[in-house]
DNA sequence: CCTGAAAAATTATTCGC
DNA sequence: GCGAATAATTTTTCAGG
């Protein structure tokens, strides 16, 4: 079969930083640019045969290293670029309130990013959606029913300079 | 061959607000959580024989919906927990200056996200590092020398509550 | 811990309906 | 769009260094 999706390109500098084998940590580049490259072609690539990239892969599998596999799609071909970031506020930080903050941003399927953040504020969320009409209903109906919250700022993003993706919780 | 690791879960509601064929967007919330599903399994998870959907996932990737297929790797495993956001404002917000920026930007492994933003400052970025030392590291060397800077503020997160990670430029 | 090749299993493609 | 037959690819195993 002639795969017909190219290899992504992803800047994996990053994985420099890491104390990993050199050969385990260039297996990890590989497949987070092609996640679908067959066992024989990873092998050649890392300049070791077959049986020892096998157990090299099991063993990231396994640990908790490679956490899955994903379709990566384009936000522009399914109408989703509309991104814009906001900043919360809240009433309340002790842990209990913030578990029910967090439980309930986890059901909002807009939000693609959440972090409570040290600083002035508490929480900030990535919300993409297909348009400011669109973004505009998240915020009334999902967002700003969010328990605890006392404010909110929004600020719209006017181009994707960097979108990276190859982290899991 | 018994995959070892998980499907992933992905919270794809948000491919409800996509104008796809149903069957499309159930191709795509499948691998999105799978990459390396084997056709038989993904024709049996929707419904349809072998053909058909073999046609439809063809489409996808052609048509750029798809834009390729990566591993996930575990931050917490790879020692790669710290995200810092760091607002950043500009002295020339020229076509010619955001250009020079953005080239620059994208030079940097740590930078997983940059944005520009309409309202008080002029990027996001979201850094992703080792620890607080590694992440001064990064701003000393690579961040405050990008070009046309006029100051940033930074701000670390405490925890991820939403990493979400199916999109790609 | 790695190699290389044989064997086994799985997966994709084709084609008539 | 279906289903079976065919073809191709891929993974696993194993003897040997």
């Amino acid at each position: 079969m002639g795969r017909s999706v190219a290899r992504t390109t992803v800047r994996s500098g990053i994985f420099r930083m890491t104390q990993l084998d050199p050969i385990d940590r260039r297996i990890l580049e590989i497949l987070v640019a092609d996640a679908r490259i067959p066992l024989t072609e990873l092998a050649r690539a890392v300049g070791l045969s077959k049986t020892p990239v096998a157990q090299r892969l099991k063993r990231l599998e396994e640990s908790g290293i490679i956490t899955g596999y994903r379709a990566i799609l384009s936000p522009l071909k399914l109408g989703l670029t509309h991104v814009t970031y906001v900043e919360i506020s809240m009433s309340d930080t002790r842990q209990k309130a913030l578990e029910e903050f967090n439980a309930a941003v986890r059901l909002i399927p807009e939000v693609e990013e959440c972090y409570m953040i040290a600083g002035g504020y508490d929480y900030q969320l990535k919300i993409r959606s297909r348009d400011m009409a669109h973004f505009r209903q998240v915020m009334a109906e999902r967002i700003s029913t969010l328990p605890y919250i006392t404010s909110t700022s929004s600020y719209v993003a006017m181009e994707a300079v960097v979108e990276q993706n190859w982290t899991a919780i």
